[in-house]
DNA sequence: ACTTTTGTCTAAAACGTTTTAAATAATGAA
DNA sequence: TTCATTATTTAAAACGTTTTAGACAAAAGT
């Protein structure tokens, strides 16, 4: 069975191709077709299945119905809970989303924003960029294209922003460790480092630790590499128990960091030294609600995160919105 | 700057556009094109950055290089982890995925399946449907259709199949719980409960009792609503109480639940009384790895399923497979 | 020297839509 | 009636590729 395509409903119904297409996609008035035909059309054509091929329309139109989402790591339920986010908003409104990863690297990153707007023909894209500076999404190639960024701020680039507080969500935590006493607290952060989310929390533990009159000691600030996690983990974990042994807290930067410590703590020799030890992390995951182990933890609002950033593009795609937007979501403290 | 197009290479370089989109597709020798001209076109393209339009393409060839894939719940890591592993095997060949969530509604998986190949225009599928009959893939229409189907067999329906050994699976789990001296194991199932995944491990669950000379209760077999875990977990667990206090082990048939399950005995009253039932899971997750529990599962091997199933559906759409294959992968079992 | 074959290359058709420009029919004015 | 205007419809062009069929030289056969 061939498919249906608009000649054979022409032959069909006694119409011309073009008065069909008109019909279909709503411009009847706009082309002055009378109301009975368009009736006529309409109510032939409902119980035939036709769909019109996406590519030819695409060709002649320039437009794809077709969104790119760029993420660090889409297993990472971060990123894959705004990925079902931005999924399901764009079904209602007929897009479809391309979900891809980048896996932390810039290059592949590069690769994806090309691959997207040349060989797919999105017709816009949202992004948790790795890169370090803007300089691939200020190229003029780039000018026109619906582009909006989540999660991770561009230093110096003026564009659409969908973020979070990272920074109010940083004091928070560690005004809540002090409050529960907590005097000598470290934090393990992540490279690559210059990702703004991980330099706002590092603002914000510097800053609030500052405002709690505690000493800030660089020495307690331990860069975790993205790809070699555990080890770097627990490399960090014996330099503490080497030369700061009373520290009483560890601040983790994102939720795979506090993932993966809490499965070291539990494997080895930490498992005593470090029982009472006060955890915290940035990012809030189920596994918090299960374990003992009492975490504090930011919890971001990741729907939001998909819902706003999707509708935003949206937007901009059909230029409802012209000026760049920066939204700012709240994040909130869980004390547990 | 507009996009570069064969029109404006075939003016600069002074060929035809065919011959040009013949060197550019590598058929420059079956249409026998000098192998000097070849070279200057490829050497004068190489720093131009022409990339077809791939609409274009697409229309011409009937090819999109796109293919779909439909999960139950991209948020679940289970199938995060495949749509990881798919993706990254299709990049290689030059493929892009589409990633889809059918939120385990048999309406909405028709709806996305249509849209995949009527107006996407995709080359291929990849299913873990939520179907209970395979009536939507046996129609004509996708006769012709590549699809390969994962994690669940659809009944009566001769198809490609990547899938796991889940009765073998559960088997396991249920020796090792019996050598662990569990005497009397309830088995939290899931709804909808057709699915052959579920049907297989409950199958599985029932036989190895039997082998082992354990009585089979029903009132031990407690199903829960997909879209009601908490709730029902909570009454299966006061059912447990009332009826069956001895109740010494409780195997979850899915990861969802195990985790939902842990959640809900750290919660509530169920703490003590419950606190030295022995549980086991279908399904590892890295929760496992760091929570006091000892928790004894069965791993599906992830990456495999999404390696296999994307390299299975490219040999059928590029036809060097024309046989139905049925891949059963093994499972492998943790004990804690 | 003339036809045939071979080696290169290109014009034009095709893919299935949407949109522009123009044709036809119907109505109103003169 | 006839011409101008308006309402309705359609033919043809366009989107940017790939592929078919054929053009043109050069080489090879006769």
């Amino acid at each position: 069975m061939k498919k249906l395509q608009l000649e054979d409903l022409a032959k069909q119904l006694g119409y011309s191709k073009t008065l069909i297409s008109m019909v279909l996609n709503g411009k009847g008035d706009q082309y002055g077709i009378s109301k009975k035909t368009q009736a006529a059309v309409l109510n032939a054509v409902s119980d035939l299945d036709y769909t019109p091929n996406k590519f030819a329309r695409a060709l002649r139109t320039g437009k794809s119905f077709f969104v790119g989402l760029i993420v660090a790591d889409i297993s990472n339920p971060f990123y894959s809970t705004i990925a079902k986010s931005i999924e399901s908003q764009l079904f209602e409104k007929g897009y479809n989303l391309m979900v891809c990863s980048s896996e932390e690297n810039e290059e592949r990153e590069k690769k994806l924003v090309e691959m997207l707007f040349n060989q797919q023909g999105v017709d816009g894209i949202i992004v948790a960029s790795c890169f370090k500076s803007a300089d691939l999404y200020t190229q003029s190639r780039f000018y026109k294209s619906p582009m909006v960024f989540i999660d991770r701020l561009l230093p110096m680039f003026n564009a659409n922003y969908v973020i979070i507080d990272n920074y109010g969500g940083s004091v928070d935590i560690v005004n809540s460790l002090v409050k529960n006493k907590c005097k000598k607290i470290a934090c393990f952060s992540i490279t690559p480092s210059y990702l703004s989310t991980i330099e706002d929390r590092i603002n914000g533990y510097k800053d609030a630790l500052k405002k709690n009159n505690l000493e800030l000691d660089e020495n307690l600030l331990k860069a975790i590499n993205f790809n070699n996690i555990e080890q770097d983990i627990i490399m960090a974990l014996d330099n503490l128990l080497k030369n700061d042994k009373d520290v009483d807290a560890i601040y983790c930067l994102n939720n795979n960091i506090t993932t993966t410590l809490l499965k070291v703590l539990k494997d080895t020799k930490y498992n005593k030294s470090l029982s009472k030890i006060k955890i915290a992390s940035f990012d809030d995951v189920t596994l918090f609600d299960i374990i003992d182990r009492k975490i504090t933890s930011v919890s971001q609002p990741v729907e939001e995160i998909g819902k706003q950033s999707a509708s935003l593009l949206l937007e901009i795609i059909d230029e409802t919105q012209t000026n760049k937007s920066n939204i700012v979501l709240k994040t909130s403290l869980i004390e547990r």
